[in-house]
DNA sequence: TTATAAAATTGGTCAGACCAATATGCAATC
DNA sequence: GATTGCATATTGGTCTGACCAATTTTATAA
């Protein structure tokens, strides 16, 4: 780093260049000064904002899209991706894979999660969100195709991720949702493929949302429980 | 409402560079070639040897030190860390930070991830694993300080979520704990401060572990329930 | 106005250099 | 022989400048 200017840069120990590039963009998305779907400013100019070397803000970049906040398109820029957070854990993905994980090892982590969400949710559920939820299941039901449906679906769960309020929760089973993509091609028509099974699906999740319209979280986590059990029934 | 867009990225197109490094690592590592304590070869020499720039070689470096595979250290050399889950999950960090995360929402995850695995451990323990985590307890009753004790009491839990036998869960609560320690000072220490604490703990680990020895699931979930319920009270 | 091609922009890669922290080897010392 | 101290080599960290490839923007022609 030059010293030309005396700029106070890095405090205490020199942190490495990337880290403190990669901070500063953290910094702007949780202050708001930055949002998904914005542009990052190019390499260059940006290591010319920064007096750094383009090296440097290279490797920051590698490393923002490694953790999933970012993409790179050549000739296009660099973006803040529109949902990060199905990419945050892009280590979980790794460490499957590393260890020769199986199709239990993903069901049992999303089980306990998927239940503990419910339960949260309904502690914190409000009117509006039932609302959505029940929005979702109707347009689950009028669906004409498997496609369709597993589509929202998904959203249902997302959104009682949503509701529980937990970051930690929702990112990581938005997580589990990208790792069951990648072992299972259309994982979800496959549970509903059978029109019995849309209608056993159906009243599982109405009932789940009624626990959460009673905030009644060990009603909610038994019946989010059942129907876990029930996708893993349908996935084997 | 958003629309989910779910792309399905193409492959066949030619992959970046970095990418390609980092997956002989990781195909190393799978495959035991590589172990962790390893040394990657020097960044000059491995790009070298794979006829592209250092700066490539750099990139997947980053890429592999975001994820906690390996750490750098300056003039000696970049090395596969001894234990990377520990770190396999940085990003919850990350996340936990952009959404102004709680501890209570780093409890709620752990709750239930301490939970199932302790349920699946009673299904896999081994009389060897029993007898592990009664050497355990009883080292962490003869500590004579608290941080002696923690350490114990961290490997205890450790242990029970390296025999659950999930890889998943195994490695996100080996990163609670990354993210209990960056939040919390010394953690378990305040845990284990008063005595009384330290009896109500030792009775619980003890039926925890009896409740593997007999495989019963059901029981092990209860008690280790009864246990994050406390460890949530005693950091409050 | 639209379609097409040239130019500018921007990420991807490369080469070579120097700095800073660490590791290594050797000589001096005890 | 073992230890210490220092010069040297090694290795990661950063910088500069260049060229390639994909994309976007602009200018031009129909």
């Amino acid at each position: 780093m030059k010293n030309e200017n005396n700029e106070v840069i890095l405090e205490g120990k020199s942190e490495r260049i990337y880290k403190t590039l990669m901070d500063s963009i953290l910094e702007a998305l949780k202050n708001g000064t930055l949002n998904p779907g914005d542009r990052l400013p190019p390499e260059r100019k940006w290591a010319e904002e920064m007096k750094v070397s383009r090296s440097a803000v290279r490797e920051a970049v590698r490393a923002l899209e490694m953790i999933g906040l970012v993409s790179c398109r050549q000739g296009g820029g660099t973006f803040i991706n529109e949902n990060y957070r199905l990419t945050m854990f892009q280590p979980m993905t790794i460490s499957h894979r590393l260890n020769h994980g199986t199709l239990s090892d993903i069901q049992e982590y999303r089980q306990c999660l998927e239940i503990q969400a419910a339960k949260l949710a309904a502690l914190h559920a409000t009117d509006e969100d039932i609302r959505i939820l029940e929005s979702l299941v109707r347009k689950m039901n009028r669906a004409d195709n498997t496609y369709e449906g597993s589509i929202y679906d998904r959203n249902f769960h997302s959104k009682i991720a949503e509701i529980s309020g937990n970051c930690l929760i929702r990112d990581s089973l938005a997580s589990v949702e990208a790792l069951l993509d990648e072992i299972i091609d259309d994982v979800r028509s496959i549970i509903f493929q059978s029109a019995r099974n849309t209608r056993l699906l159906h009243d599982q999740h109405q009932q789940i949302i009624d626990s959460l319209r009673n905030h009644d979280a060990a009603s909610a986590g038994k019946y989010m429980s059942e129907h876990m059990e029930l996708i893993v029934r349908l996935l084997k």
